[in-house]
DNA sequence: TTTATTTGTTCCAACGTTTGAACAATACTA
DNA sequence: TAGTATTGTTCAAACGTTGGAACAAATAAA
């Protein structure tokens, strides 16, 4: 015989023999209620196990103090850190945070929006899933609430964004290569029609422009950037009738398995084919030979990002920011020749 | 200059000339409400891009379909499908859910469970941090909602619980630990206060006595199972007067830390030293050699604990349902001494 | 034609909390 | 001692939605 029952203010005011609307003034420190009236209330109120009504004050008060996170899967270092990361930052400012992933689907990430929405949540901060072309859905939620975007983002969105310099990046990358003598530099890519590999693709290009190098075009491959992607196209460049010595992939996870594909074939790394992968999951620096990759500060973008929404939600009309960071290369095994 | 102003039904009974519970009648299809009324009100939903108000609706009705889930942490495979899978099989179900981590700690836990409750969730799907040995938090869950724990719970909590059995999966470790000739089996546990791996060390060492052996105390040694326990416990083994020439351990991502210490101290695994882990963590089948491992059902847990709270939620008076997976022994590279 | 039934709608109270206004009681000022 | 200020509380309306009861109009049955 159990009894789930949640106790309310008005419990509290019964007991002690006053209206509810003292309890609740009481309970917030309204200057005008006794030092008696509001100890007397908080101790009632532990004693009857009270917990706050979120339904009630954030519909009375029209905010929820509820904030929504899209991530397009959760089981990755980087999303992972970037989610802890704001939740970090908007806990310490109240704020309280709901996760959803879309498994980089977009009908899921049309669904888990419009749940966000349904729930009232007083800004949603998310990065795009890969399949995410149409930007319907996110115009929607602008219209509705706050939005603030992190990695995979659109400019045309014209939001408070937060990210590295992916360009950038593909030229610390294609330098390096080029510095440990490497020449023939393939791209295992993400999609284009997402910014930040768009960005990828074009500092790579341009970069071995630069240093006078040229890669044929079908040395720039795109996939979804899973394990098996990078198996196959790594696989797909080695059976290619010239080899390349080196290969830049947009992320580490394909990086890996690429990775397995090189050494399954019994390549030398990085002696044969360099490799540098994207984004310092953990397990680069415990693959063997550990592989080289861009660190793109999961925790400083999450802190970043909350803070935007924080500052948006203080003041919804101060102009639009866009944080870029300073991409780093951590130089592992994979692409050092110096080094063995 | 933008207008983020959410439509209510008060609006689409302004534009219809009808009252505000005209329209959610009509929206819910109340069999009162003529056929033309509910057309034309969802069609001016639409055009007004109407969001039901998920808080006064909840509010009002005393139910959020909205469910609580607490991991210790995101960044995990078992977690995060056990996660997706609780989430797939609920939102068939008409239920949202919240996720949130408690990063292994008690006091986070405490606080994510008190946000949960104030956003009066229908009911919380638990498993319990490294940390919780006071019951006290999830007793108040208890009193306030539904609970379904799974993996880590304790009995004595008398609640809906979802695992494996973790007393019989060290029985194959064990056993095919001998089957491959080893006799001096170690064991990296995980902390003895937790349910899940006191069963795991009870096993062991019923496993080992059963086939005539013995490992000295010293030989289990507790810890929180995170890559530098592995890497340290480890370390300390192979310092120890005897060697062992097995070791088991709790937990995946410790293993690697394991392996890791063997592979720089030039061990042959599993040849002197053999490897197994526990939970199959992809990352298990990538390293060289691949780590043997114990499947623990991820996918199936998280549905079955998904339907646990279903039926609680349908039938709170039924009986307690305590499910118990099989656990399946994955045998790889690192204790497969035939094979090489 | 009167009475009963069905249909489509409005009315109203409620969910738990919040907040400004109103009020009574006490304390301070002239 | 009257008048004003201060203190501590209650009152009442509101947030948006819901659902039972009430009601009027239309239809069916007598």
């Amino acid at each position: 015989m159990e009894n789930k029952k949640k106790s309310t203010i008005k419990d509290i005011a019964a007991v002690l023999g006053l209206t509810p609307s003292a309890v609740s003034k009481a309970l917030s420190d309204h200057p005008r209620i006794s030092e008696k009236t509001k100890l007397a209330v908080k101790e009632t109120a532990i004693k009857l196990d009270y917990q706050p009504n979120y339904l009630s004050s954030a519909l009375r008060k029209g905010k929820s103090n509820l904030v929504g996170v899209i991530i397009p899967r959760v089981n990755s270092h980087f999303f992972s850190s970037v989610m802890e990361n704001i939740e970090k930052t908007l806990n310490l400012n109240g704020y309280n945070i709901i996760m959803t992933q879309s498994n980089e689907l977009y009908a899921k990430e049309c669904q888990e929006i419009d749940t966000l929405l349904k729930i009232q949540v007083d800004g949603i901060i998310a990065s795009m899933a890969n399949e995410t072309t149409d930007l319907e859905y996110y115009k929607k939620i602008k219209s509705k609430t706050e939005l603030v975007l992190f990695d995979r983002g659109e400019e045309e969105l014209n939001v408070d964004y937060v990210g590295i310099d992916d360009y950038k990046s593909s030229h610390l990358v294609v330098d390096h290569l080029v510095s440990q003598k490497c020449s023939r530099i393939a791209h295992i890519a993400g999609f284009k029609h997402i910014r930040i590999y768009k960005e990828r693709i074009r500092g790579y290009k341009d970069a071995l422009e630069k240093s006078g190098l040229a890669a044929p075009d079908n040395w720039i491959i795109e996939s979804n950037l899973r394990l098996e992607d990078g198996r196959r196209i790594m696989q797909q460049l080695l059976d290619s009738p010239e080899r390349p010595d080196a290969v830049y992939v947009a992320g580490d996870i394909a990086a890996l398995g690429a990775l397995q594909i090189l050494l399954e074939n019994n390549i030398k790394v990085p002696e044969e084919i360099a490799l540098i992968g994207f984004s310092d999951e953990p397990f680069t620096s415990l693959t063997q030979p550990s592989i080289s990759t861009v660190n793109q500060h999961s925790d400083q973008i999450g802190k970043l990002a909350a803070e935007a929404f924080l500052q948006r939600i203080t003041n919804p009309k101060q102009k639009i920011n866009r944080i870029i960071l300073e991409p780093e290369l951590i130089i592992r095994q994979s692409s050092n020749r110096n080094l063995k």
